[in-house]
DNA sequence: TATTTTATTGAGATTAAGTCTCATTAAAAT
DNA sequence: ATTTTAATGAGACTTAATCTCAATAAAATA
């Protein structure tokens, strides 16, 4: 029930912010939209498409990419880089931001927030008359586990 | 003068630190470090290439690649993501260490150090059990000239 | 609803940063 | 001076990401 109503607020997003942009709401962009919305992992463009595609979904790998364009371009998700080569994606959730703290022995990611480093950071670019728009915050170590 | 004994003390630096590693103090490895160490730019391997090229040395591209890994393993430079595409790296001053600040529109880069930041991010990795070892951290934005 | 318009998609070719292979070279140890 | 072995050079290879273009399907229009 819960998740249903989550869901249906989540794709009616989708389709505004495309009909906004002009752009059309099809069922490729739905379906990746859907699965990085209610995911809680960190995938990158080649685990989204076996993803769909073990849901039998036909899609084609220049999708995925096109579409990650436009959800980054229009903040429906978010692009990090945990310096593994390639780009990974999640849902941008604007209520609750984080950023990541990576072990970089077994490549666990934590999330953080902190509001002093988010305000320090508006600050900064204030300083040097900077329009601030984002930022890519990634600490690095070792966890306890691997320690 | 001064310049030359700032050569002489960072030349030393690298030959005992492959030293001490077991490996070789090579005529390439030199020359790779010599121009990142003299440089106040953020340079990509093809640019190292071409600036070595220019100077009249025959070198390699892989040999700039694996230099540059070592030279990153053992911290005598700092990797760092601009969000290009590539890979751009530079001098490593313990001394001074800082992070950037990117303009989106022309790619501008201005460095920033902020030692509030800077204990914050122990602060978080200690928080989760983390042996805290780098970080990464871009500010983006739009600056001055560009607004 | 049927037709028209045009953005989007699929499949595969292409690009380009970075890695790998292996014969040759040159540090550094003896 | 000789030996040992790590490092280099040249180019093949890998792979994340982009591009091309004919076919398709949203959505606008009749
Ligand atoms: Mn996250
Ligand atoms: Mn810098
Ligand atoms: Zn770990
Ligand atoms: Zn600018």
């Amino acid at each position: 029930m819960r998740l249903n109503l989550n869901k249906i607020i989540t794709m009616q997003l989708l389709k505004e912010t495309l009909q906004r942009e002009g752009l059309r709401y099809t069922k490729q962009r739905q379906e990746i939209w859907n699965e990085l919305r209610s995911s809680n992992e960190h995938r990158d463009a080649e685990e989204i498409f076996f993803a769909l595609r073990k849901r039998g979904l036909e899609i084609s790998r220049a999708t995925i990419y096109r579409t990650i364009d436009v959800l980054v371009k229009y903040n429906l998700i978010d692009k990090l880089d945990i310096g593994d080569g390639r780009a990974r994606f999640e849902y941008n959730d604007k209520y609750l931001h984080h950023d990541h703290l990576i072990c970089t022995s077994c490549g666990k990611i934590v999330e953080f927030h902190n509001d002093e480093i988010e305000e320090l950071q508006k600050k900064i670019a204030k300083q040097h008359n900077f329009k601030f728009s984002h930022h890519s915050h990634q600490l690095f170590g070792i966890c306890e586990d691997c320690k």
